[in-house]
DNA sequence: GGCTAAGCGAGACGGTACGTCTTGTCTTTAG
DNA sequence: CTAAAGACAAGACGTACCGTCTCGCTTAGCC
């Protein structure tokens, strides 16, 4: 070509850091975290081993970092839905929550992140604080918009009633002690929240 | 044991076996699961690798059947007290549960279980059924002679309500999302069974 | 057989010793004798390894002390044909000596002795005195009854003239220095006792 | 080499290289071929046993490289004497021969590398061609000389004399038919192009 | 004809080496 | 001058055999 464009080197950079991000998240659903290699995902991303290592630390910085920025991206709002009955519209959150980790390459992904953590903690502290936090952080606020129309009463702490709310998914998930479906997410946020009385006999009694 | 291959058990080595468990856990508790090596297992126990690989399948199975073998000897009762209020006593569960999961040792082998088990089928059944199930169903057996008494109100599922309180512990403890001490198991056991009221505002407000 | 060990042969199995001995001339042709384990003699003969290592010391020996029974069973005799014509017979003796050498079956199975014997003196002795020196010797007899009827020099040393026959075709096929065929064969029966006057320009100028 | 496997050469590491072959040649006289392994080269050499199968298929392909390597720098010339006796020429050559054969580690040298030659087809045309053949070609160039000098018969064929030459003496050294001493040298040079009339015994008669 | 010592088939055992794979660093080469 | 390509040292992987060692079970031969 008569007229060679000039390499502009940041934009260049930029395009094997979202070949790396895709590279990396496309081969962790399709043969799972473990079996992800930093080479595979060089080959893939048609890039040198030395760049991947140039700025992550190690395949586990390299797919959260591709999985945190997917995340931002698709972030939008967390702001849950306030229809005025706060059971509805927990048991809506937590379906929902149970139907995403239903979705195998969801589950797949997940999983592999919640493995991985076990023994980074400092990729442990970002994936909770930007992927989850948000998510709790909501829930409480909702809460709390319970708590101010009396649906909830004023002693119960938001933020462990919000650990009530997602511990036993999360627990039921992880570990399949049992069936992840929507009436699991019901019956947590009825027990929890819903249900008059369940706190004591008494007052069921009353 | 279940995650073994089908092989003539009868001319098995006890005293191989044995050595092997004690390494695995050793080695699992000193380096951490990711750094132990079957290589490293079979040096430690004086034993051959192909030793190894005759009876189990991978590096988790011997881990596990090692820390199954080791649980099940330990095993003893799994009978909780019961001082008649059940409060109090799902409080010492729990403060026992988040004591033994803040035992460094103890956490470290657990996380590598956990983490392990999200990329085998088999052996998270295993696990689930053979170490968290008699946890859980002992808790569930209280609650039901709670329910007899009338400390807890009929309608409430002892299934779902163990699982409530399970689930908050492991949360916070998997994923360090807060402090996990005896202060949080007291809120979990009182948000779900022992604030009377927490489940609405109404019964609150009687 | 000199390679086995003086155990109490009396109660030795005929059927065992015969399997070990067919399955491993079956496997050595079959693999290359590099490639037969001792493991892979014994499941072919169903019999233990303990079976084969009780009355032998190495794979080593098994095959050879097999190779040497079917010999000795197929010796019969190795007196050479004396026709009167010296020349004619050992151009016989050395165009069979080369196509059974082309026999890939046997090919295969002399170059594994040869090889192996390399590095076991004790195994190297017995093949040489067992399979080679017999035929050895009727050439050394065929060429004193050549030469008692003129048809060698009296100075001549049979010993060598026989090791001056076999030494090349020996040469030529273990290093595949050139084709082995019966013509080789016959140039060196012709150098060695056939053209007149080959020893020296003199006697060819006579 | 051409026992190597084509992969891209220019960037191969002359450092590891070079004390890949000096490993080779040095395990080899120590412990004798068969009780090499990759491994003790490997680590003798500094060197990750990857890279040894990067550029070479096996174990025998190592050592005969490194062989190959180690004669081609130390060739020099190839030149036989010409004394213009043929006969005392010769003599010295296959006393040379004989000599270094009865030199320990050369002796286990060769033999492993006759032994290994025996089921690699590709590294026995190499050893022969670059070992074996420049000997037989100076043989050769020498008798062609004593023919046109009349000390051979125009109808020898000087290629087939040389064989006839080295093939005793190999033959015996291989097999050990009996002793390899310069008498036997001696014996094998003038029975094929010594002794007047050994061809027949009508020239004998002469 | 029963006892007993052996040989037997089977295969687990402690080992060694295999040849492959991946890691994270270092080096070459082409654009 | 940079970055892809990939060689390198290291070391674990899971497999194959080694030669030794029990196991029960024939089976031979002496009492």
């Amino acid at each position: 070509m008569a007229t060679t464009r000039p390499v502009d080197a940041s934009r260049r950079s930029g395009r094997a850091r979202s070949a790396i991000h895709r590279a990396a998240l496309d081969l962790t659903t399709e043969v799972g975290f473990t079996n992800v290699t930093v080479e595979a995902i060089a080959a893939r991303a048609g890039v040198g081993k030395q760049t991947i290592y140039r700025w992550w630390s190690s395949k586990g910085a390299v797919v959260f970092d591709a999985l945190l920025a997917a995340n931002e991206n698709a972030a939008g709002t967390l702001d849950l839905p306030d229809t005025g009955d706060v059971v509805a519209d927990l048991r809506g959150v937590l379906r929902t929550m149970v139907a995403e980790l239903a979705e195998p390459a969801n589950d797949r992904l997940q999983r592999a992140v919640t493995a991985e953590i076990q023994h980074d903690r400092a990729l442990a502290g970002e994936v909770v604080e930007r992927l989850l936090r948000p998510q709790v952080d909501a829930i409480v606020a909702r809460l709390r918009r319970a708590q101010e129309v009396g649906q909830l009463p004023p002693a119960a702490d938001p933020a462990i009633v919000a650990e009530l709310l997602i511990g036993p998914v999360f627990h039921r998930w992880l570990l399949r002690t049992g069936p992840l479906d929507p009436a699991f997410a019901d019956s947590v946020v009825d027990h929890t929240v819903g249900t008059p009385g369940l706190g004591s006999a008494d007052s069921a009694a009353v």
